[in-house]
Order: C-alpha cells, then structure tokens, then sequence
DNA sequence: TTCTTTCTGGACCGTATGGTCCATAACTGC
DNA sequence: GCAGTTATGGACCATACGGTCCAGAAAGAA
C-alpha cells in the first residue's frame, strides 16, 4: 500500500558512509549527504532522522563490518600470523586506491572525540575494544598453531598492534604508503 | 608610537592553538578563539588575519615546537634508545594530564586531510617527514653508542615508530592511556 | 476511478558562522 | 595639550548551516 520507496536505504546509507568517511562529520554538510544518496531532504530526514542519527547509523555500520572483515579473515587463513598479515596488506591496499576513501573512519573521528556526544564516543570506544580483541584471538590463534611466538603477552601484543593499525589510517590518510609498508613488516617481524 | 598592544600575541597564540588541539579546525568557531585569547575580533583579525591564518600559525609552531623538543631528548639523553623512550614517556605522561588536550594537534589535522587546502597539508607531511627523520637519527645514534641492535634499517625501523606514534595519539584521543604503555613497551622491544 | 498512503521537491526558518567596518578609546611623541 | 597612530569593542553583513513543513505527485487497493 502507498507509493513504495524510490531509492535503496542500505544504498543510501553506504553513499553516506562515504561522505563521512571522506571528510569527516563536521565537514560534512546534509548537502552533501543529499548529492552524494540523491534522497531528497524529506526522504533523508525521514529515513534517517537526523544528521547525527545518520552519522551514528553509518560509524555502527561501519565498524561491524570492519569488524566482521576482520573475523572473517582470521577463520580463512590458515595461521594467526597469516590473518594478521592479511588485514595489514588490505589497509595497505586499500590506501592504495583512488578511487577509495582514506583512512579509516572510525580512526578519524576517534581524532575529533571532543566534538562528539558521549554516543558516538562510546561506539567509537567500543570498535577499539573489538579490533584488539580479535587482534588478541589472532595472536592466540597463532601461539596455537606455532606460527606466532609463544612467549608473547597476548593482550599486550593485541594492543600494540591495534595502536599501530591506527597510525597506520593514519598514514593512509597523508598518502603515506611507503610508510605504511615499512611499519607493518616491522609490526608482524615482532610477533616471531 | 600609538596605542600599544594590550595582549602578548604569542601567548595569544598559545591560547588559540589549545583550542584547535582540543577541538579540531572545523568545529573551532571565532567565539570560541576570542574566549580562549580574550582578544577582541578587530584585534584577532588585524594580528593573525583569518581563522584559517590563525590556525597554519598555530599548526606550525606546534610542529616546531614538538619537533624541536624531541631533538633536545635526543640530545639531552645518553644513548638514542633512552631519548626514544623518553619521548614515548611523555607522550603518555602528556596524555595522562586531565588539563593537557588529548593526542597531537598535527595527527588530529591529518585524520581530516580532505578538508585542508594544500598548505596545511603541506605542513602536516612536512610534520610527519620531521618526526620520521629525528627517528632515524635516534636510532643511527643508538646503533653507534650500542643501545639499539646495529643490524635495524634505520629508515624502515624510524617509519614504523612514527607510525605507532600516530597511533598512540589516536588512543590518546580516547583515553586508552593502558593501551598506550602496552604498544610502546611493545615498540622498544623491537629496538633490541 | 477513487481513496489512501507514502514519497518527493522546494520553500521556508532560526541560528550561527567567518568576516568587515567604523566610531571611539588609549597611548606616544612633539 | 595637541596631533598622529594604533588598539578596541561592537554593530553589522552575507552566507550557509541543520532542520521543519507543506502542497502535490505517484503508486497500490478497492
């Protein structure tokens, strides 16, 4: 019943993450958020509620599907080692394609937190807590099969790693890739 | 001759840059310099010009400040692997001070690269290429007083500490000061 | 067709933004 | 004290922002 919908919200909100992604919430204006979906004020408004609920809708997304990635590639390949390798050669990657936003989207809005309500910093809060412990399962993981250093504090290592896998969004951010290289042969030479 | 000037403009400019640091360029507004500096606008504008102005003023003595104080580490310090340590100790100690702005004003500024014009890009990589080069020279200087493993690239080892860098200001953001200490024991292990 | 529901475009609004301008105050040198 | 110079406060401006609202278009159900 009704005129039924013209655009596709998932679509919509995936152009949104985008746009936020590229320049950040602040920058950010609901114009551009209106070009980039090609919803109508109304229709955005009406999907999404506000600027902001869009904006916390896209950084939830966002982070679970990273997350998501992330598990996925730790139940892939065949060593902890290798799914840790893997996820730095994807950032890596990814930082290497025009054609695809920089960084890393809950990294830079990790960078403005001052400017967030207590909501947005806590799922930012909470995407850090969930990239370490998968880091931790990882490194587990590879204590188990041997391909990581027994001897390793798991949960401190854990934390290394997601700290340097921030600075590394970061770099991307700059279009540092050599950088990027460099410090994650160095990242995984520590887990031997 | 005329009337002389009823603020210190350094101090103006300290005061300015805190409020960037703390805020971010984009969400920083002209109010909010004028309460932190106490300047009047016509007095803001005829010193520094522009907020924009303003701001590559700020960003540019922060980078030279912090560049310039890791260099004295560097000199004030036994050997090159004590001057590294001590300045991820402060960088921690710093993040730990409830009155001290979170993170790095010129980390922060690279999250959201896409909104700067190309100077401030220009002078965030020069920040990034800065840090990188007082990192290889800790560590070359390590390598010779014996405090750092000879057998280390010191360019690839000095780009993986500046991105870990990064990345402890990123947490710091967030109040993962835990976090940090674990990723920069992690990162001084490697030294060895 | 008609009715109902939903979507859509754009007009509109209050506010806050960065920035300009000017009258006046405050000080120095003569 | 006067002239010249500079700083100051605040009024003012155009614009852009996020957000609301409504008249009408579009489509399904009867």
């Amino acid at each position: 019943m009704g005129r039924p919908r013209e655009f596709n919200t998932q679509e919509a909100l995936a152009q949104a993450t985008r746009v936020f992604w590229t320049k950040g919430y602040d920058a950010t204006t609901m114009l551009d958020l209106l070009a980039a979906t090609g919803l109508s004020k109304s229709s955005l408004y009406e999907t999404f509620g506000s600027k902001r609920d869009l904006f916390l809708a896209a950084l939830s997304g966002y982070c679970d599907h990273r997350t998501r990635m992330m598990q996925e590639l730790l139940q892939s390949r065949p060593t902890g080692r290798d799914a840790i390798a893997a996820f730095f050669a994807l950032t890596i990657e990814q930082a290497r394609q025009e054609d695809h936003p920089f960084g890393c989207l809950s990294c830079n809005e990790a960078a403005q937190m001052e400017t967030h309500d207590t909501e947005v910093r806590r799922v930012v809060a909470r995407d850090i807590d969930a990239m370490e412990s998968v880091f931790a399962e990882a490194i587990r993981r590879g204590q188990t099969d041997g391909s990581i250093a027994p001897g390793l504090d798991a949960t401190r290592h854990a934390r290394f790693l997601n700290t340097l896998h921030h600075g590394l969004q970061i770099m991307a951010r700059t279009r540092g890739v050599d950088r990027m290289e460099a410090a994650a042969a160095v990242a995984l030479d520590t887990l031997e």
